[in-house]
This record gives C-alpha cells, sequence and structure tokens, in this order.
DNA sequence: GCCATTCTTGAACTTGTGGTCAAAAATCAG
DNA sequence: CTGATTTTTGACCACAAGTTCAAGAATGGC
C-alpha cells in the first residue's frame, strides 16, 4: 500500500552511477543527481538517505558489471594471453572514446576517498581483490591448455597485471592511446 | 618600499603543496590553505590571486622536487635494475608509511582534474614524461655498462615502468606492502 | 468513500565555499 | 614627519552544497 515509487531504483542508481563516474564523488552534487536520474531532491533522500548511500550502492554496481565484464572477456575463445590483451585493449579503448575522459570509478574512489572513506576504500578493494582472482583463474586454466608456461607465478602475475591495468586507467586521462596499447605491448612481453 | 611580506612564497607553495596532496584540490578550502600556510586568507589571495594559481604553483614545485629525487635515487652506484628497485621500493613506502595514505599528488590530480582541467593535465604529463625519459636514460647507462639486455627496447620498457609506478601508487590506497612489493619484485623479473 | 501509508514536491535551512574589500599597519624616499 | 606604496586583517558577500520538512498526491485495505 502507499503511494507508489515513481522510479526504477536499480535505473536511478545506474544513472547515479553514471553521475559519479563522470564528476567524482564530491563533484556530483544532489542537484546534479536529481538531473541525471530525473528524480527530484527530495525523492533521492527519501529512497536512498544520503548522497553517501547512493554512491555506496552505485559503486556496488560497477563492481558487479565489471566483474560481468571482464568475465566475459576472458572467457571468449583464444589462449589467456589472447584474451587478456582483448580485455586490456577494450579497457583503455573505451576509456578513451568517450568525449570525457572519466577512466575507472574504483580507481577514481580509490584515489578520491581511499584512506579517508573505509567503507569505500573496502569496495574498492574488494573488486580489485575479484579482477586478480580472474586473472589468476584464466592464467591457470592457460597453463591447463598449454598456452602458459607452468613454471610462472600465476598469483604474483595476476597482481602485476592488475598494477598494470590500474595504471594504464590513470594515465588514460593524460596520455594517448597509441602510448597504451604500447605499454599493453610490453607488459604482455614479460610472461 | 611598501609594507615587507611576512612570509616566504616559497615555504607558503610549500605548506599548500602538502595540504592539497593531502585533501585534493576540491577538499582543500581556501580556510584550511590559510591555516596550513600560516597566512590569512586575504594574504593569500592578494600574493596567489586564486587558490587556483596557488595549486598550479604547488603542482609544478612537486614535479621539480618528484624529479630531483627520482635523478637521486637512478645516480646512486647499482645496476639499472637495483637502481629502479630502489626507487619504486622508496615510493611505495613512503606512500604507506604517513598516517594518511595520500599516494602521489601528481596521479591524484590526473584522476581529479584530468580531462576537466588542461593546464593540470598538462603539467602532470610533463611529470609523467620526464619521469620515463630519467628511466629509458637509465637503462641505456644498463645497456652500456653491461647490466641490461642490449636487445631491450628501452624506451618501451621506460614507459611500462611508469606505468607501473602510477600503479603502485594508486594501489597503496588499498592494499598492504607486502603486497606492492611482490608487484615490484614481478614487474622486474620481466626484463 | 475514508483511512493509513507511502511517495513527491518545492521551499527552506544551515553550513561552508571561493572570493572581495575597506581600513589599518608597516615600510621607505624625500 | 609626510606621503606613496605595499601588505595584513577580518568582516563581508553571493552562492552552492547537503539535508530536512511540511504539505500534498497516489495508492490499497476495509
Amino acid at each position: 500500500m502507499g503511494r507508489p515509487k515513481e522510479f526504477e531504483p536499480d535505473a536511478v542508481v545506474a544513472q547515479a552511477m553514471e553521475a559519479f563516474w563522470t564528476g567524482g564523488y564530491a563533484g556530483t552534487s544532489p542537484a546534479d543527481l536529481a538531473e541525471a536520474t530525473g528524480v527530484g531532491k527530495g525523492s533521492l533522500y527519501h529512497a536512498f538517505g544520503s548522497k553517501r548511500e547512493l554512491f555506496g550502492k552505485a559503486l556496488d554496481l560497477y563492481g558487479a558489471a565489471g566483474s560481468e565484464l571482464t568475465e566475459a572477456y576472458l572467457d571468449e575463445p583464444g589462449t589467456a594471453k589472447e584474451r587478456i590483451r582483448a580485455y586490456l585493449a577494450f579497457l583503455v579503448d573505451t576509456d578513451l572514446d568517450g568525449p570525457v575522459r572519466r577512466g575507472c570509478l574504483a580507481a577514481n574512489t580509490a584515489l578520491e576517498l581511499g584512506g579517508r572513506d573505509p567503507e569505500a576504500t573496502a569496495s574498492v578493494r574488494r573488486m580489485t581483490d575479484r579482477t586478480i582472482e580472474l586473472l589468476a583463474e584464466r592464467l591457470r586454466r592457460g597453463q591447463r591448455d598449454g598456452d602458459v608456461d607452468r613454471g610462472l607465478d600465476v598469483v604474483a602475475q595476476a597482481h602485476l597485471l592488475m598494477n598494470t591495468i590500474v595504471g594504464l586507467r590513470v594515465m588514460a586521462r593524460t596520455h594517448e592511446g597509441q602510448v597504451l596499447h604500447r605499454i599493453i605491448d610490453t607488459a604482455l612481453a614479460g610472461f
């Protein structure tokens, strides 16, 4: 009973995520969020409690979507190295082709709130660790399939790859695609 | 003639740099800057024009100091790999041991203002490119000294190392030193 | 049709932001 | 000392942020 919601919370979270992604946490005001979602400021507060809580939901959504995307890319047919290359190239190209160079929400959050906001920090960390796990799994499968050296320390390599991804997505803010793609090549030559 | 300044502009810029480093650009208010520098808000505006201009000076100082530090580390006696390892380890340890995990001002700025503020973006880019150059030079010297493979593409490797550094300094916000040091080991095993 | 319940709306409030300004204070040349 | 010049001080301003709230609008149960 009661008056029904005039919006779908999940859709609003998705639109809020886009807004935060583009503008950053501090840089996105309740007014911006109202405009981006088409929902009144008051309604947003009624439904989500605070800007911070809405951001939390947006971050969670980002993590879930990113994780799915990573899995999808790594699961396509091909060798481990081919799939990882395709994945990194996709991330870089996506970062670059938008009109607004927004990078990665998780990395942006790590830098904007990391250390200051324990919950956001933990959330970013979960995403990172999940990606590392997926990369390590894919490398292990490569070892089974015979396209990755059996002697490779897959966990260490997965950590380095994660670190490379983070670096790429930050450097996408200041450098051109050509440079970034060459970095990918060099990184993949390392194992 | 005229009333003499009651502060040294360079010292104020240095203190402002610390404040911006800790709080970010948007997160550091004129009031914060006044407190951090011990100079009245009005005087700051009188001397520097605007918050943005003061930030510009702070960024420049950061670049100059960082560049000197990089040179100093790479010039110590040892092989290229030893010196680069020491340099990366130093960066990570510095990021970690402060009470506030503030990372790298340049990386922070790239993410906070990258794309939105052309001047800040260019400034960060200059720093990055300078570091790449220093790393490439050190690798070339290693080739001459015989401790680096002659066949190595030093420019490509320097780019990858820069990317690794950026990644490390972001991940320093969310991960422990142990993980970061293992990433350094893996990265250096690649050449 | 009425009530309880839930949602929307828009105004309003508080706090803090980036920035300005007039007045006072410190200096030096003459 | 006087005046010209420069700096400091602290009050002040307009505005935007994040949030709250009272009033009204939809709904389902009875």
